[in-house]
DNA sequence: CCCCAGGTGAATA
DNA sequence: TATTCACATGGG
């Protein structure tokens, strides 16, 4: 069991951060959260400024929850107006995950038209048939398969991953990942724009989509992706105009390019913010 | 039986 | 270019 223990100055919220909805693989249990992290078993749990965890190496551990990014710095930066100031005071501590790619490409590919329960259980369905088994602190685990494992499986079998009309979308992406092994080293040194038209050049991956891969997994912080909650959310705030229902390419390009202007290259942390501090999460029943 | 959920691609005008 | 529609699935 290690321990990490957390600087006054750089807050941190465990809870908010496993809990928004940005990763997939995480569950809470008794005290504690588990989950898989690139081929990590992990087992975690805060107790004021104190990280208890089993499972990866005070490395991981700082990387993935990016417990050396300035989250003050980020939060004055996105500080632009009263509503978002409320949700930066609600859900402060809240920090964005460094997610693997393909996982994260794999994973918002099957979020598509769904909820977040349902993408769940399609990458766990996907992660224990396909993926490999590690020994951890707690059992049960796989990690997510390799491109190269999901490229292998016949459309009837990923199928049966309750991917639904969303199999073959799969199955391209893990062709295209497979085939071009440096693809996300590629993308990541791409400036944000272009790296977001070559996501989107894959079937099944388009504004929302690309844009949460380029946040969660690429770290590009000025992506701003726009479901259904926030849409919602910027039109109630900050665009009144909005015609509410569809979000048409225009509306999205609308929404983000604003978000982006009024928020600033961290505007991807305003946008996790606002979700969960007015999201169905903290609805649905968060303390 | 209807509507909704971290949207997207394809057909149509 | 802008609208419209289907799409698997599960839950309310």
């Amino acid at each position: 069991m290690k321990t990490i223990v957390l600087r006054p100055d750089q807050p941190f919220d465990l809870d908010l951060t496993l809990s928004c909805g940005q990763a997939f693989r995480w569950e809470r249990a008794g005290g504690w959260w588990q989950g898989v992290a690139d081929g990590r078993a992990v087992r975690i749990r805060q107790d004021g400024s104190l990280l208890t965890f089993e499972g990866a190496d005070e490395g991981f551990i700082r990387d993935y929850f990016r417990l050396d990014q300035d989250l003050p710095a980020v939060l004055a930066s996105i500080d632009r107006d009263p509503a978002i100031g409320a949700a930066i005071r609600e859900c402060r501590g809240l920090r964005l995950v460094r997610q693997d790619p393909w996982e994260c490409l794999a994973s918002y590919l099957c979020a598509t038209n769904t909820n977040i329960p349902a993408v769940k259980r399609r990458v766990a369905l996907m992660a224990e048939r396909y993926g490999r088994a590690i020994d951890g602190p707690f059992s049960g685990t796989y990690t997510f398969p390799e491109p190269e494992a999901l490229a292998g499986v016949s459309r009837t079998e990923l199928w049966d991953c309750k991917l639904g009309y969303r199999t073959d979308y799969v199955c391209e992406a893990a062709r295209f990942a497979s085939e071009e092994p440096g693809w996300a080293k590629r993308i990541a040194a791409l400036p944000f724009e272009e790296a977001r038209r070559e996501l989107m050049h894959l079937r099944g991956i388009g504004p929302k989509a690309a844009d949460c891969v380029l946040l969660f997994a690429f770290g590009f912080f000025e992506a701003f992706p726009v479901d259904v909650w926030i849409r919602r959310i910027v039109g109630e705030i900050y665009l009144p105009g909005l015609t509410g229902k569809g979000c048409t390419p225009a509306e999205y390009e609308r929404i983000r390019r604003f978000s982006r202007d009024h928020f600033g290259e961290y505007a991807g942390y305003a946008q996790e913010y606002l979700y969960c501090a007015r999201g169905p999460a903290r609805r649905a029943g968060a303390p």
